[in-house]
DNA sequence: GAATCCATCCAAAGCGGTTTGGGTAATGTG
DNA sequence: CACATTACCCAAACCGCTTTGGATGGATTC
């Protein structure tokens, strides 16, 4: 078993008072008897008890996150590894842990209960957050510091999040397009039941009106986000009599499966069809070199991770400093799938 | 603040002691009165404490994930989210906590011993096992239960794992292709540092030698998983005098970069070239349907999630029972990307 | 030299549970 | 009816740490 600050002590001859404060920096405490103790504490390999520490002051030195998975369909969101890795980051380094719960998503909101009653956490983050999001509620209810991945838009209730401008991003991928001359351009977007959905669908539609087009429902899609997704939605939109010149697609996957269908059907990607695809910069799903793949908004979920972390410890060690929000940007890179629409010449 | 015992119990008039063998079960307690207290505690909302609780208890109620990033190659592998999703329905079910340590892959070590010393955790998984791997040693000397997903060849020490057949996999998917009459068949592997790469590897040399067919270095490859990895890699052999007619690969993300670079040539999918791929069943990158996109082997990471964390509980709870060890068959998913090698006919 | 002040250390009381080792009254036994 | 059980409940110790509120003795002050 581990050695305890007890045995520790009474191998020194001292009192664990005396030890504890060596080690955790009190001033009361002679620099030799310091040094002694710091010296045998790394000898013993000591470290506090995290239960017993946490439990005489109060903080549990962690924080939760809950990962409701549904039986039925049975996503479990590529992105989260990316992010939680990001925030883990940031977390050991601040010495918290991370605690993760994964539930039936009918018993989310008892899991967040739970992690709070049991004095688990001094705080938690929010994944998936959807349109009108009733987990704002009951966590502030709780009392406990919280931040959301994303926002809520149904929401009034201030509180802390973090989210990257998905409906500029999308507004300005849209108008890029546009510009090139596209104007039937396609959304192939994610489930429209989460708020960065709709955010990016708004951009599109604030673009399209700025441009003077007229949407078309038969250009908009929402599913969730998997290759096969991208390909079908694609292969069945090229048959319209009018077929887009270029699709918008929710994600890195999704725009996989794009490629594919347009490649099947003979178009060249950037020459007679472009897409744009939003980019979360998956170190598996890269999309980088001289020139891109793909014309991309693109935006590292790790990076939006390790802040929002960053974000929720602030919370946590100053729970007055009030909601602190943060919107990043995403970058429009382009690559390779993106040129003008057919029929534009290079000065039109 | 959430109610703790001690109120409840004077609440109720009477001693922590009652309350406590009341919700916990223990059988000197009066039935009505142990329904009295189970109300009370239901209507307040009462939840034990963990950090009090397993203070008293000695049993921290939580495993441990270590989870390396090294800054250099920031991949964070994509079978990880749908791996631990599966463990933790396991371990939230049985009560247990997950808790995930993000460090710097020089820090692992420290991290693992860190969580011992701290008695943080009663076991802990352990991911990514390599050729020989230094953390059997490390954590059997801690004393600490562990399971490991995948194996590690040259460790002695027995200990707990739980894994694929790697190589039966894939001898029997190379056995699949020397079958189809395939002779020129190309390995793209994952990093061969891990150790389920070199049982793959082992696996499709056990296949080719047992059909008689020389082994060419040209036609082996390794690398991280990416989509441009398989495509590279494809596309370069192809232009080999004498190219391949089948590829087997290692993830579903590769088998797409293969598939791009193939339809690229204009090569059929199953007609003029086969593809064999591992798939791990991950719930954004499906291969189902009548007829799967890829022939494959396959196997549900989650599940093996699932049944890991199952092994290390029963680790956890009876430390004795030995090491235990589970080893997993794939499914050959016959799919649309096998067909005769070219020149076969289907009679031969 | 007495009084005061630091510097340094310690005993003991929590934190919120579980568990050991009794008590007490009601019940069963002869 | 005396005695041993049994059923039920409680006081107190303990888990390993932090923290409050002193103690102690040497140095400083007057």
């Amino acid at each position: 078993m581990s050695v305890t600050l007890k045995q520790l002590a009474s191998s020194l001859g001292l009192s664990p008072t005396t030890v504890s404060r060596a080690l955790n920096g009190f001033p009361e405490v002679n620099a030799a008897t310091r040094k002694r103790v710091q010296d045998a504490a790394e000898r013993a390999n000591y470290r506090p008890n995290t239960r017993a520490r946490s439990l005489a002051t109060g903080r549990a030195m962690a924080i939760g996150h809950v990962i409701p998975v549904s039986t039925s369909h049975e996503i479990v969101n590529p992105i989260f590894s990316d992010f939680v890795a990001g925030a883990g980051e940031t977390y050991s380094r601040a010495g918290y842990e991370m605690i993760l719960r994964v539930v039936p998503d009918e018993d989310e909101a008892r899991a967040y209960q739970d992690l709070v009653a049991r004095g688990a956490v001094d705080g938690m983050m929010v994944h998936g957050p959807r349109l009108k999001d009733t987990r704002v509620e009951l966590l502030a209810d709780l009392g406990i510091p919280f931040v959301i991945h994303g926002r809520t838009s149904e929401v009034n209730r201030p509180h802390s999040w973090l989210d990257i401008n998905n409906q500029r991003s999308f507004r300005r991928a849209t108008q890029f397009l546009t510009d090139l001359g596209h104007r039937r351009i396609a959304l192939i977007n994610g489930l429209e039941t989460l708020d960065f959905a709709i955010r990016r669908r708004r951009g599109y539609l604030d673009a399209l009106a700025a441009a003077g087009i007229a949407m078309d429902p038969a250009l908009m899609r929402q599913a969730e986000m998997t290759e096969p997704y991208g390909y079908r939605v694609v292969s069945d939109m090229m048959q319209l009599p009018d077929p887009p010149t270029a699709f918008l697609s929710s994600s890195m996957i999704v725009a996989y499966g794009i490629r594919r269908a347009l490649s099947e059907l003979g178009c060249g990607l950037g020459r007679d069809v472009s897409v744009i695809t939003h980019d979360d910069d998956l170190s598996y799903l890269p999309n980088d070199g001289d020139i891109p793949m793909f014309t991309a908004t693109k935006s590292s979920v790790r990076e939006a991770g390790r802040r929002a972390a960053a974000l929720l410890l602030r919370l946590v060690e100053a729970p007055q400093s009030g909601p602190l929000t943060e919107l990043m940007e995403t970058d429009l890179v382009v690559g390779a799938s993106t040129g003008l629409a057919p029929g534009q010449s290079a000065g039109s």
